[in-house]
DNA sequence: ATCGCTTTTGCCAACGATGGCAAGGGTTTC
DNA sequence: GAAACCCTTGCCATCGTTGGCAAAAGCGAT
């Protein structure tokens, strides 16, 4: 490893002047400062995060926690905007994943204060409730896709109750009166997220909530879409089927569409179908490509970096604030 | 930040002493450990991984570099064991997405090498040749799923033909004796290789190549489940229609399924199919649940890091190795 | 040549930790 | 009772860098 020294001493100057010279500091001749560049150029010197961090005290670390990995990886996108956020403000983003663990979590977070992260973004699998009291108080942190029991800490989540609503609308625009619900029976911010945008969206249009078209799939991952193929079946075989249907998700829509298929009905024409999450492997492949609501991770990402760099703010009036973010609409061709 | 100087100052002991606690070292009489150790529980002090990488020169970094964010977000899957095999042993992973640009992907290494990490991986998200010159030679450097042009770094890529062939036989095994391979047009390792693959299972069971059952598919993600409707389409519209279908992967497998079943066949009845990637998301939803060759993202992260570690050999013969993963098979119900 | 001013440069201390060495104190051995 | 030993502890230098301060050098004006 070169050091300043090496570099120094080859230069035929002085260490502090290396330095000044590294971090543009005046008061260092022309020719000097030319001829350090390029004795640092010819050993390709750099010097040491770990040396300049502990004199400056700026680690320009972040620290980047994450539950279980799910089969959802697409939750991928938050560490992708995250990271190209740090990247532009040269930070630099370390990443954990604890397993959901608490012995792991905890220990994971300890080793970021071994490293004097600057901040720490939890982001979560599935939007949550999480604890609080595992968190340092004296690292600036962000919760990403779930929030704090006691709204102790900023948080940023995607907007479900808008997201459900925006994709009943959207049926509800292109004139589908009976709507469909195949929601996850979990009691959990997303499905009952989206069922208070459903209600919303049917009542802005005057219609009124009929329960017999809301249905709910148990959790297990494992025919998620099958049970959704079973439900939308019986939906449609009703005496007053619905002619749009609203899926909680994107797998759950390729159970819609087999059962619509089974029933000798088109997409779009007999019965429109919305997702949720854009999953594009998924909506974009399928026939006809699928109309879905996506969960702008990506951005959830960005922001959270955004919020630790003080570009956003992370507290109004004293409160630790929550970004909701707002989930577009992705026009495909099943409505 | 408390430091290890409060410590002492609280424990009424030298700086050496605490040092000493910290690293387990012998000569302290019991009754002093026992009172260093309860003043930094009290402080919750845990020493400085800059001043202690200083001082020993172990950083403990890893440095991780991602190429694109490709819509098979599953190579997320490799981070994910590339960080728990790293965690195991005590490393800590610094993830960077260079987003495939080269200058961003040489500013990368030089970050990388500013905080002095052990070790680089790149990682590409589909299997292909890259240039070896942009990698410090300095560095140990492992590639995952994908390889130098000069073969001058170890590599750690996934069987191709061994999966080609997989697929291939598990539908010879099942009887199929007209097997269609819907394949990618790209001149690169995945497609060349599957092929390959396929006309070896065919030649072990004695069966001549017929390249009328194998079609290709242009590149575009937007409709490759389409093109592939379509391929499978006419290949099952042939006088003699293949009775297996091996796709180049799991969303292809989908326009496959489509294509099956606007023939009125059914799977795995009529027709048989096989994918690749086990993307499971889509693999283990539709219907029926396809049966699948696995990439071994997972294994391949992990494998990195313990050729860093030099639990694995990195060099064999005075040549980098390259270790050529097996991909195993995902039976469901498609065959 | 001297003075004063500005520019350029270098010395030294610090950041928080670890390791070599030696000093202090107690115990054992002759 | 003194020498030799071991256990425990502390002092100091060190890692690679930056910042405060002061010294040196250059330069124009007297």
């Amino acid at each position: 490893m070169t050091t300043i020294k090496e570099v120094a001493r080859r230069a035929g100057v002085s260490i502090r002047t290396v330095s000044r010279v590294l971090n543009d500091h005046p008061h260092v001749a022309a020719a000097t400062r030319e001829r350090v560049l390029s004795v640092i150029e010819e050993l390709d010197f750099r010097p040491s995060a770990a040396a300049r961090y502990m004199r400056t005290g700026q680690s320009q670390l972040i620290g980047f926690l994450t539950d279980e990995v799910a089969q959802n990886a697409f939750s991928y996108e938050v560490i992708v905007g995250a990271q190209q956020a740090a990247w532009e403000n040269g930070k630099l983003l370390f990443l954990l994943n604890t397993g959901n663990d608490p012995q792991v979590e905890m220990r994971a977070i300890n080793v970021m204060r071994d490293h004097q992260v600057e901040g720490i973004i939890y982001a979560t699998m599935y939007h949550r409730e999480i604890k609080h009291s595992q968190f340092p108080a004296d690292i600036p942190t962000i919760l990403v896709n779930c929030f704090a029991d006691d709204r102790s800490l900023p948080s940023i989540v995607p907007d479900e109750v808008g997201g459900g609503r925006l994709a009943t609308e959207t049926l509800l625009k292109h004139g589908h009166r009976r709507i469909g619900f195949v929601n996850v029976a979990a009691k959990e911010p997303a499905p009952l997220g989206r069922l208070e945008g459903y209600r919303q969206a049917l009542a802005n249009y005057g219609i009124p909530f009929d329960e017999k078209l809301v249905r709910f799939v148990e959790e297990p991952f494992e025919g998620l879409a099958t049970s959704t193929y079973d439900c939308v079946l019986s939906l449609l075989q009703m005496s007053d089927p619905p002619t749009g249907i609203f899926c909680f998700n994107d797998m759950m829509a390729l159970g819609a569409y087999d059962a619509v298929r089974k029933s000798n009905l088109r997409i779009p024409e007999d019965v429109a179908i919305v997702g949720f999450d854009n999953v594009e492997i998924l909506a974009a492949q399928i026939h006809p490509p699928l109309t879905t609501v996506e969960l702008p991770y990506f951005e959830m990402g960005q922001l959270a970096i955004r919020m630790l760099l003080g570009e956003v703010e992370m507290v109004r009036d004293g409160q630790p604030v929550q970004y909701v973010m707002e989930c577009p609409l992705i026009v495909r061709k099943s409505v």
